[in-house]
DNA sequence: CTGAAAGCGCTAACAG
DNA sequence: CTGTTAGCGCTTTCAG
């Protein structure tokens, strides 16, 4: 079985490569690593004797020795959230071109676990982007040395580059939208304000009544502490659950788990949608279109959201002195049947 | 501004350290690792001089020198297909309380691709998960050296911990379910049979007209290349299209975007669903309970799905050795509306 | 329990 | 263009 000739089991390594090739460790090492001057013969020997070998480049002993991982962390809230995986999906088509890996953690929404993943990540990693779970939270009191970029959620106080969405703007358009339609009672689901997102959204929702002269009614406003479906579908039971009389006609929600606690209640409610409770969502999502009647949103360009980070954190890691820049995308309003 | 004693300004490192702390480097890299023996008096020591300087592990530094990177690697289809999504949430669910962190990939369901993500992913883990994107594709042919756990899909031939579920068995009580619904011309729309789950569950289907002692027709059996909704869409256009009296009375959809392709087309032909059309969908998610008619499905435990595979892997990480196991998982039929 | 020293596999000066 | 030689920051023998 043996011709006593075998190297250890383990992966060949550059030196013996170059052995194999007849040429010096630093060649080979030039050769296999793609990097300085290697002539056209020693290239060849280096690579015919690597294939012979399968010689496979260390990437942790290379990010130890340059310095770069070629890879960047992503810290979500949640990825079984479609927002979230959407916007995976645009940061990684924008990095993986690049040569860079995605690490994934989720926060759960907790600056606590938010403060672990961020640990965790940031030394083997180029650049982190993250959705930060709280403006307050673990993403500005955890700074990781590396290159940072924001994403769908800023943090006060932070210099970080930053790519968010119209959140006010977005969410005061939808309340106009049901103004039009004649709606007096608007009330609104969401989650409690830890995102700088909600709590902007919020604000629009506010904003759109006062400009509309309309009353701000703390009744009005249902909150759930859980970033969930079933969270969001409690809280919307309260707010609907209300006698006929005082009851909001219409509501406004402020992402897609929101939405869907909704259309939850709605139904258990026996509500018709729209005649009598309209309904307007915060982030369009496959769903919306295959209920019925279809559900008016706030389309905003995650995928977009996603990639512009990719393209940020890019551009920072490329050049780390930059000025800090914040982007901010708009949304649209796209009216269907849901809001009558 | 200058005391004249500050360091570079790059983060502290064992020997730093080790010298603020008075004791030697070995001494302050195990009470820092937290392995070997280190007297309390010696740990306090190390511990207060670390959070002085700020000190954090260098992990890339540690994996090179250890061999392992306490990080593992996780291969999927699409990121923004909720399967994969609530997949990855279970695999994060057991790693990361064992200090593993998740790497992602995508391979589109592009064999090619899937190979460039494990040759990308592999020197940095300490193990791999994949959902293969096709039976004979690179999940074989890229051994990675490193312990490989399939998920959701075996390969032939691929001697690999593996989970899956009943796919046959499910997609057969599924025709089933129709056939006793008094269901003769039953259709099924899918993906191309380039994964074994799929492969399977045509199969099922297949068989399971055959055992009623039906038909089987070629026509009846819309593919889709794209494994995508519009993809799928397009397949259930052409199966759905066909003059009233060939036309299936009942589908089949073999996943959750071809059910959504499904009921697009369904929508768009204006066919009534179930009396012009019943469906069952393979796959249970979120929308199939916000439509109406509620969607009949075969559900599988997909969470669970990611946390057994977590397990093999972890199981593996610690008994290289290990027998190879493979854990089939059941699935269930949930009735509702659709389909009849 | 502590210390000294040898690597892990590669990149990056620096000479030639 | 090629070769030599330090490290990167940590884990891990091996002695004491």
């Amino acid at each position: 079985m043996s011709t006593g000739r075998e190297r250890a089991a383990s992966s060949p390594t550059v030196a013996d490569v170059a052995k194999a090739a007849g040429v010096s460790f630093a060649t080979a090492a030039r050769a296999l690593g793609g990097y300085g001057h290697v002539s056209a013969k020693a290239r060849a020997a280096v690579e015919a004797a690597g294939a012979e070998l399968g010689y496979r480049r260390n990437d942790v002993a290379r990010a130890l020795a340059s310095g770069s991982t070629r890879s960047v962390g992503l810290v979500v809230g949640d990825i079984e959230n479609p927002f979230f995986a959407t916007v995976s999906r645009g940061v990684a088509d924008v990095l993986e071109p690049e040569g860079y890996t995605l690490l994934l953690a989720n926060s759960d929404e907790d600056p606590a676990r938010e403060a672990r993943a961020i640990e965790a990540l940031r030394t083997q990693v180029d650049g982190l982007l993250i959705a930060p779970a709280a403006s307050a939270g673990a993403a500005r009191t955890q700074d990781p040395g590396k290159p940072l970029v924001l994403l769908d959620r800023s943090v006060n106080g932070l210099e970080a580059d930053c790519v968010t969405v119209e959140n006010a703007a977005g969410a005061t358009r939808a309340v106009e939208h049901l103004v039009e339609r004649g709606h007096r009672r608007i009330g609104i689901v969401t989650s409690g304000a830890g995102s700088s997102s909600t709590a902007q959204r919020i604000r629009g929702y506010r904003g759109a009544l006062k400009a509309a002269g309309l009353e701000i009614d703390p009744a009005w406003e249902a909150v759930t502490p859980e970033f969930t479906p079933t969270g969001a579908r409690d809280a919307a039971l309260r707010l609907l659950g209300a006698p006929k009389r005082r009851r909001v006609t219409a509501v406004f929600a402020t992402d897609n788990f929101m939405t869907h606690g909704v259309w939850l209640a709605a139904r258990e409610l026996g509500l018709k949608v729209p005649d009598e409770l309209a309904v307007v969502a915060f982030d369009d999502i496959d769903w919306l279109t295959l209920v019925d009647p279809q559900v008016t949103a706030v389309v905003q360009p995650v995928m977009e959201l996603g990639r512009e980070a990719g393209r940020l954190l890019l551009r920072r890691l490329a050049e780390p002195g930059a000025k800090v820049r914040r982007v901010r995308l708009g949304t649209e309003l796209v009216v269907r049947a849901s809001s009558g």
